[in-house]
DNA sequence: TACCCACACTTGTATTAGAGTTGTATACAT
DNA sequence: ATGTATACAACTCTAATACAAGTGTGGGTA
């Protein structure tokens, strides 16, 4: 039985991926390198590599080179796309359709947080393919709200429409058992369990401008984050979509 | 291993503007001196510069020159407080009992993230002032982890324990209901929601060397994340679809 | 004093060129 | 079917150079 050499080779350069001998972020040999290492041609060592990226592992730009995948800590920022994005680039249809748009007097502890008491209150529903996927509430004060429209939020996030400088948020991340409002609106069991998250959102004066509740239904939904520990440098951190 | 010489350079440049070293108010060499210092053009230090302008360290005006931007996070926020960390600032005393402390093969997906099939496993729980607010799984390659006895982990956190130097750590967070065994053991009633974590550690290298999976109650437990320079953009993120 | 302007220096952008890399195809040997 | 050898296209990285455009400074002028 003849044996399959790039077979082999790629269980040996699999082995050096995964063992952190190729660091991530970093390049492989070039395919000629290998080819020599191996005493193989380039075409055999290719093979090998193909077998490998398409395991996930590694990946390859054209005049740039092969590199361990996963992990790439150097282009994220800039591409960060809405949730909503990465779906409509998945092929999903994302949509939003408020249930509620309305001035209103806030909540005691919304209106502790937003030093006002007079709010804009929307309630929308984020579906994908039309199945919901997230029932969402923000508050907001009046003043900064005045100018938009329910169309206005229904077409674009909110976080685009307000005219001030935002600097950065907090938010909290809990489970819970859904109720029976949202039991129907997210088209779950009453009492699966759900992702319950608030995020206050802040200008860069330090004042808090937004106060938004989210409800994920847990079997759909799952959040990704990246803990930066020892170079807080790279910290583009927060909350990051991966797949 | 090749490597790309504008990578090293803004990792040396990421370094000394984290570290402070061109922290003073005003700004960095210029694009030419630094051209010189390194020894390289005026363009792969452009890229280097850009890398970290997306990264928000550090950014551009014309005809002026590079200046760290503003609001540099010393120490690292977007880090993500753990519940550990929480009761411990809020004065409870947080214990782990060992449930399992075993050398053994790790199932299939662990030992593919770990790259290794022999792991040591340590089940815990952990409580708070006698209470139960976490099931903890923790593999962790068996190399690693021949010196550690059982003693050591019901001490220590693991990530103290481990001689490598860590990185950084990629989380999911999940809604589930939880099932027999961890109702019986966290006291809470089966079916009810829980947080479900995974973590996945790696060391500077890019090698991964934990893999831990958490259970919260979610009644009593919640997740707080900042986010520091959050760009709009990312807000809505952080959230993935399952199927 | 108040204003204007030239000058040096900076970033932003574009172009050229060379070497090195992956992507792809073809022909040939085992 | 598998592997080798070769050639070429397309792309990236880096260097070198040039120029446009913005900033800060200082000196001259009214």
């Amino acid at each position: 039985m003849r044996t399959i050499r790039y077979h082999g080779i790629a269980d040996e350069l699999r082995m050096r991926v995964s063992s952190g001998a190729y660091a991530a972020g970093r390049v492989l040999p070039s395919e000629s390198e290998m080819s020599a290492e191996f005493g193989v041609s380039r075409v055999t060592i290719r093979k090998a590599l193909e077998i490998l990226r398409d395991e996930g592992l590694v990946d390859a730009r054209q005049g740039f080179g092969w590199f361990v995948a996963g992990k790439q800590v150097r282009q994220p920022l800039g591409r960060l796309a809405t949730i909503e994005d990465q779906m409509r680039d998945s092929g999903m249809q994302p949509e939003r359709r408020i249930l509620e748009f309305v001035f209103e007097k806030a909540p005691r502890d919304i209106a502790l947080v937003l030093a006002t008491p007079h709010v804009l209150r929307v309630s929308r529903l984020n579906t994908a393919d039309g199945e919901p996927f997230a029932l969402v509430t923000v508050w907001c004060p009046a003043d900064l709200a005045q100018h938009l429209s329910r169309a206005d939020v229904e077409r674009s996030p909110f976080y685009e429409l307000l005219e001030v400088p935002l600097s950065g948020a907090s938010q909290t991340i809990g489970a819970d058992a859904a109720n029976t409002a949202e039991a129907e609106l997210l088209h779950i069991p009453l009492g699966s369990p759900v992702l319950r998250c608030e995020r206050i959102t802040s200008t860069t004066s330090g004042q808090v401008v937004l106060v938004s509740r989210h409800v994920f239904p847990g079997h759909r939904t799952e959040f990704v984050v990246d803990l930066p520990y020892a170079q807080p440098s790279i910290a583009p951190s927060g909350l990051r979509l991966v797949d």
